[in-house]
RNA sequence: CGGGGAGUGGCGCAGCCCGGUAGCGCAUCUGCUUUGGGAGCAGAGGGCCGCAGGUUCGAAUCCUGUCUCCCCGACCA
């Protein structure tokens, strides 16, 4: 993409009002705008974002089973009614109603509309076990919303649902989401804390928490450092993640006595990026799900939740990954792998070995964003290191003059000297 | 919702106490000179000072109301 077609705004100075680095650097580098309080829109390189990260969170869904499908944003209120969480939910919930003075919601969640979806279908155990997921935006009217899209009152959200016909059932889709959550947060090059969160109803060990450490983190947590060491990738990793201590502060403070050792035992603080929980059957039971058994009787299927933010991973990865001229984006999320900066636009020689660089970047597949405006070499440098792309490729006059062209990785500062060939070699890795 | 702060060209801010018809830096536009890490000179454009009332000869400035945004606290992906 030609930087003079696309809309990427990049603020010199940091903008009043923004307080944590995340939420000035999204404002900086052109990814989002503020629209009203906690609500954003969301620029062409934001928008490139959040579809990478919702690329890597459908990836791991789908290989833990699940199936993606689309919910409406606006639910109708007697779903919610039936299952008694209409009154229970509060003035969080956004209410509306249609022109035919209808109540409507806009959905913070979907726990009834797809157990009703689902229910109207399956009748039988051998509908089961059945895991539905979909990535869609919701509405949370926080009582207040802060540090940019860290905490938005819209946000973007990948919500899966399980349903099973027995416990053990459930525990079983429970630990696919709690592997799937462990495996897309190492591809999104996040180290992320799975937190024991306090039981629903089913009691046990069936909600976790996941938390990006980040010194900006909302909530603190106190783990055992064992759980640094545990590999994700391990076959029992799950089991040992969740048999090995980590607390938010509140839940923590209510340990009668903390069984890890006061050296192995770490404050720190993170950012909640992900939530699971198996619940049973409280929306079935409510809504009067029911499927038919192998020995003909009756049984509420049991449900499980998954969650992940996907909208605020976005200032959990800037969170960790920054330094004092702007993003450094993970390969994996961002928006594009390479900029290309040319330093002279307009001469015939720098102009002519930049179009090339862009034909054969693209040609290769790997995502560019060329700096074709005519502005000064400084301003370009600033304006390249704001947001962060893994790869600069930088042409001036004296390189091509000698054929060559600089390339620079952003995260370790390396630059190189190649010739336009090895360079894209180089950035294609 | 309780407590604090702020709304002045696109962005960052000064002016407000002590009313007199709006200013600075950056950005933008034009010209010239520049050109390898946020250029220099000269000139130009752009603001019903959040909104509504009031006081006054006169209001960005004083008074009242109202809206919006930010920060701290109780809640959440």
């Amino acid at each position: 993409m030609r930087m003079s077609r696309t809309f990427v705004p990049v603020l010199r100075e940091t903008p009043a009002g923004a307080e944590i680095v995340s939420h000035q650097l999204m404002l900086r580098a052109g990814l989002i705008r503020q629209t009203s309080a906690g609500i954003y829109a969301w620029l062409p390189l934001g928008q490139r974002v959040l579809q990478k990260i919702a690329d890597i969170v459908r990836r791991e869904q789908d290989r833990a089973g699940a199936a993606e499908m689309l919910m409406p944003t606006i639910q109708p209120a007697d779903l919610w009614q039936r299952s008694g969480r209409y009154e229970a939910y509060g003035p969080e919930m956004l209410r509306i109603a249609d022109r035919g003075g209808r109540d409507m919601i806009y959905g913070p969640t979907n726990e009834e509309m797809v157990t009703e979806l689902f229910m109207s279908e399956a009748k039988s155990y051998r509908d089961l076990p059945k895991m539905l997921y979909h990535i869609q935006w919701k509405f949370r009217d926080e009582v207040r919303p802060r540090f940019g899209i860290m905490r938005g009152r819209e946000f973007l959200m990948k919500d899966a649902y399980s349903f099973d016909v027995d416990e053990a059932g459930m525990r079983a889709s429970y630990q696919a989401q709690f592997r799937a959550y462990l495996k897309t947060f190492a591809a999104l090059g996040l180290k992320a804390v799975p937190v024991r969160a306090p039981s629903g109803p089913i009691g046990g060990d069936l909600s976790h928490e996941f938390h990006v450490l980040a010194d900006t983190g909302e909530s603190a947590i106190f783990y055992d450092a064992a759980i640094e060491d545990i590999a994700i990738d391990a076959p029992d990793a799950v089991e040992r993640l969740s048999a090995t201590y980590a607390m938010e502060e509140e839940e923590h403070a209510k340990v009668a006595d903390c069984p890890v050792p006061e050296d192995r035992l770490l404050k720190r603080r993170g950012i909640e990026v992900g939530h699971i929980f198996a619940f049973g059957i409280k929306y079935t039971e409510s809504m009067g799900f029911t499927v038919q058994t192998a020995d003909g009787g009756q049984v509420h299927p049991l449900m499980g939740s998954y969650g992940i933010g996907v909208s605020r991973l976005i200032g959990a990865i800037i969170e960790a990954s920054h330094d004092d001229d702007g993003i450094i984006w993970p390969a994996a999320v961002a928006p594009y792998q390479v900029g290309l900066i040319n330093l002279r636009q307009g001469d015939e020689a720098c102009d002519r070995t930049c179009d090339d660089l862009y034909e054969r970047l693209s040609a290769d597949g790997i995502e560019t964003l060329y700096d074709d405006r005519e502005e000064r070499g400084g301003a370009k440098f600033a304006t390249m290191d704001v947001i962060g792309l893994p790869w600069q490729v930088i042409v001036g006059p004296r390189g091509v003059k000698s054929g060559v062209v600089e390339v620079k990785n952003r995260a370790t500062g390396e630059r190189y000297e190649l010739s336009p060939e090895d360079a894209v070699a180089k950035v294609a890795g």
